[in-house]
DNA sequence: GATGAATGAGCCTTCATTCAT
DNA sequence: GATGAATGAAGGCTCATTCAT
């Protein structure tokens, strides 16, 4: 029992950590930040981090690996193809709208996955960029679903219109976070983007 | 005659050292590089580089300034309003080509601009921002004109269907410049950017 | 306690430190000196250093406050006026024992105080200068209290006189420091500024 | 001709640079100026100056020397002896006034002798204590002449009293130099040190 | 378990001096 | 003779990490 509740507090205190670190590293940048603004932000000695994460680079590791997921979370949820163009687009428009959402409930994940990783070393990129190439590995695959069925127009190169389309939606995203978006805006967003891709890949 | 010299051996100093200062940034990142590393790639002396920059950050600064004005040009030199549906494709298509063309001849360029300029500091990364703003407002105003001509549909927000064209040309940018895509996959990319925006654009 | 213990710890660091910092800046002069040599004196890492003192000019401000508070003390422990010529010679001679026991104890202080001070900043310089300043300034008080109370002649520029008079007084203190006085030799310096001060001032 | 012509150039060359570092050093002081300072100074290359000077210490000592040697010559106009007190006090009064006329032309020179010369090296320190001493020997030859002829009291330390002397003069001699001191203060600095010294050191 | 004192690798930057032109 | 480009020793300072308490 006394075992549990330890693990218990061992987790708040690694996410406590995290979410100390997700402000000092957002605000400040990965490299600019130190770890003992973290361990000020939250009272505790900086030496205490160090029993929970390995280095500071091991921080931003976690961090990054849970939002990753979080994302990853988004097309997981869904069903691996579809039927017609409008289920294709109410497709699209839930993948955008949860990812949008991620967010826009924390915009400072923004900085550290789209600028602050990208700068720290050739893993972190890789880890976004790996990301990233799945989530357009999905979007391929929902098109290329789209072009057996005949609701896609054959004639595209699936994997770059995947890329361009995860590029749109990455940067609604960006713009989200970092503006003062409204609902109303994403909406927009959204609504942009579909119109974009289904004006541009419906087939006739 | 001597001074016109010097200020050619002026000006070819400072192109080495910047050239060098793109090999190093882009290899190892602007952290970790060092001022000597780029000395060291040139074989000249560490001091010898603040004879010609105030320090790292002034280098950077440089690098940026080039690309950034370079990557201006690519719509500068564009009319400011086309006539027809193909006019403005075929400007897309320009635009797309010129900007993928800087970063095909060195493709260095895209990490420095893309990921390490956003991690320096406010000011790097405002600066790389602001570009990308300009040049978004660029495509903002040329669908402007294309509604108002009657070949662009009207029911759309510019502002955020510019900022996804532009998101799309980066995103094939930095693809370009990561990969080893050669001049047919560069059509690819153009076309289908193009299949995307005419065919999400289009009037009727 | 912890607290407590913690803190004279940190108070005997500052201390030593100090002392270090004292024995460099006056052997090797405080451009010379270099934060390392203090750290290797003591035998600690010179990064420590830096966790005592915000930084290099710091350490040195530090040995300069607390050398010219020391040296305020001798004129704020004095009465604020005497009643007689003999009072006022007694006055001095207490000034002048207490001033040149100073620098007989750390004759590194002499150095410091009157030679580096002078030539690292006009900070440092404005900071000695005013405490010899502060210096004259009580004894042109004593002597226009002399003057008062008729036993010291009238017909003097007191603030030069009192400027004359701390030049001695700080010329036999530098004399002490460097050379290899002792007490008897204290004793004549004291006698040879009396004679000067009494013989020089006295009134009729 | 040509010989002696080039000779009267690089004489002129030597004391121009010697006047720039006396501006240079006296107004940043020895550490904060750099060569190229005095170079920029009189709008010279600063190589050139290497080709007068050994390096930087070396101008340093020349100007060190030039000054010296113009306050030795204060002491060695005067006669070996005075008769009686009142030539005694007259002695005083060219020396001291020839003295104080040297800064009072050129102020900047207390800066480099009391304050620079100090805090560069053993060398230079000893150069102008050097000096001092021999200054205070000849005050304190002076003195015993005195003493031997009836007009000044034998209980004295005759060195003490020379150096506190000595003191007092350069200690106005600072203070008109730093100070905006007119012709009559001049004055009136003599007639306090002659005050001390008369008063204090008369016999009977 | 928590702490923060200690550490030193590492980096930027300055500037006196040299020497080829 | 004059120049200023090149150099690299030198040094101040930061901060991630360790470890004794």
């Amino acid at each position: 029992m006394a075992n549990i509740a330890s693990k218990e507090k061992i987790a708040q205190r690694r996410y406590d950590i995290l979410q100390a670190a997700i402000e000092v590293f957002s605000s400040k940048g990965y490299h600019s930040a130190g770890v003992a603004d973290i361990a000020n932000a939250l009272g505790i000695g900086h030496g205490t981090i160090y029993r929970y994460y390995k280095n500071k680079r091991d921080i931003f590791n976690a961090i990054l690996a849970e939002l990753l997921a979080q994302m990853a979370d988004v097309v997981q949820q869904e069903p691996p193809s579809t039927d017609s163009l409008d289920d294709y687009r109410q497709q699209l428009e839930r993948i955008a709208a949860h990812m949008m959402r991620i967010f826009q409930q924390d915009p400072r994940l923004a900085r550290i996955a789209f600028y602050e990783a990208m700068s720290i070393d050739e893993e972190a990129r890789a880890s976004v960029d790996h990301f990233i190439a799945v989530f357009a590995q999905f979007t391929a695959h929902y098109m290329k679903n789209g072009v057996d069925k005949g609701f896609l127009r054959a004639n595209m190169n699936q994997s770059m219109a995947a890329q361009l389309i995860t590029a749109m939606i990455m940067e609604a995203v960006k713009k989200i976070a970092t503006g003062k978006d409204n609902e109303a805006d994403i909406q927009q967003w959204k609504s942009e983007i579909i119109h974009f891709v289904i004006g541009g890949l419906s087939a006739g």
